[in-house]
DNA sequence: CTCAGAACCTGGAGGC
DNA sequence: TGCCTCCAGGTTCTGA
């Protein structure tokens, strides 16, 4: 689930039906799951009596803003928020279960335990997002300020697209829809890409990502969504999944390789390096 | 500093 | 059915 839209989407939900929830207890189950800064002592007493303000999101992270402290968590590969409407059996991947005073659970459920959740004084808000060393989001990056960027590394355009330190929240879905829409091979060098390629790159992370957003993200293989909301951009994916399928645009066939150790989808006529 | 590869975890799919 | 290998929407650590 986990790209920019699908945490764009997740947030969404979350302030739909989480603010003003009050935390009346705590409890871990996976403790490397929940970090506490240096300043707090103890998650269960940091977060008793918290009341949820609302939720935003930075790149792939979500921020909650509690009465007192605040969250960083981030869902990596498959981590999950939900809020049962009844009391539900808590399952073996559930790590963190917040009991909350109107009775209901908000609970964090991840199979592979990869995600997680920060804690911080409200103070040191503005301290722990900047510390993220986040580019720009997607949706607003310009094709100059890629191309800057792009001078200064001997790396492929794909990985640079992953790297959250240039632009923050792509992953690899978008990745490899961005670099088709784009007409770019993701082995290109990016510090070989033209202005007009980078100004090119930056339009499309910008339509694809808010479209995107609009379908609620991409929901692929068995995963359901949190708060029960499925994404539906899988339904326009061009290339990440489609290896064998004939290309939208010029009808050859669609490739899947290995680039930076990351599964790479693409149509090896109409993104060539070079071009 | 930069970059490739391993590590962190678990489950599903496919080969034998 | 069982066992093995590989793969998965991501980040962070290690070491060259």
């Amino acid at each position: 689930m986990p790209e920019l839209p699908e945490v764009e989407t997740v947030k969404r939900g979350l302030n739909r039906l989480a603010q003003g929830i009050c935390v009346k207890d705590v409890t871990v189950t996976w403790p490397a799951i929940v970090q506490i800064s240096d300043e707090l002592t103890d998650f269960r007493q940091a977060m008793r009596g918290q009341t949820l303000q609302d939720v935003e999101r930075r790149g792939k992270f979500l921020i909650f803003n509690w009465s007192d402290v605040i969250w960083v968590s981030h869902l990596r590969m498959e981590g999950k928020y939900l809020l049962p409407e009844h009391k539900e059996v808590v399952d073996k991947y559930t790590h963190v279960i917040l009991e909350l005073e109107d009775g209901r659970d908000l609970r964090y459920r991840d199979v592979r335990k990869f995600g997680r959740i920060k804690c911080y004084p409200k103070q040191q808000k503005e301290a722990a997002i900047n510390a993220l060393h986040l580019g720009p989001e997607p949706q607003e990056v310009t094709g100059e300020e890629l191309f800057n960027a792009f001078q200064r590394t001997k790396r492929a355009i794909k990985p640079c697209l992953l790297d959250q330190h240039i632009i923050a929240g792509i992953g690899n879905i978008y990745a490899d829809e961005i670099l088709w829409e784009s007409q770019i091979h993701p082995e290109t060098l990016a510090a070989n890409l033209s202005e007009a390629q980078c100004v090119q790159l930056a339009a499309a992370m910008a339509t694809i990502i808010k479209r995107a957003i609009e379908k609620g993200g991409t929901t692929v293989r068995t995963y359901t969504n949190a708060l029960g909301e499925n994404g539906h951009y899988q339904d326009e994916l061009k290339v990440y999944g489609r290896e064998g399928l004939p290309c939208a645009r010029c009808h050859n066939t669609i490739e899947k390789i290995k680039v930076a150790q990351r599964g790479t989808h693409f149509c090896p006529y109409c993104q060539r390096i070079g071009e």
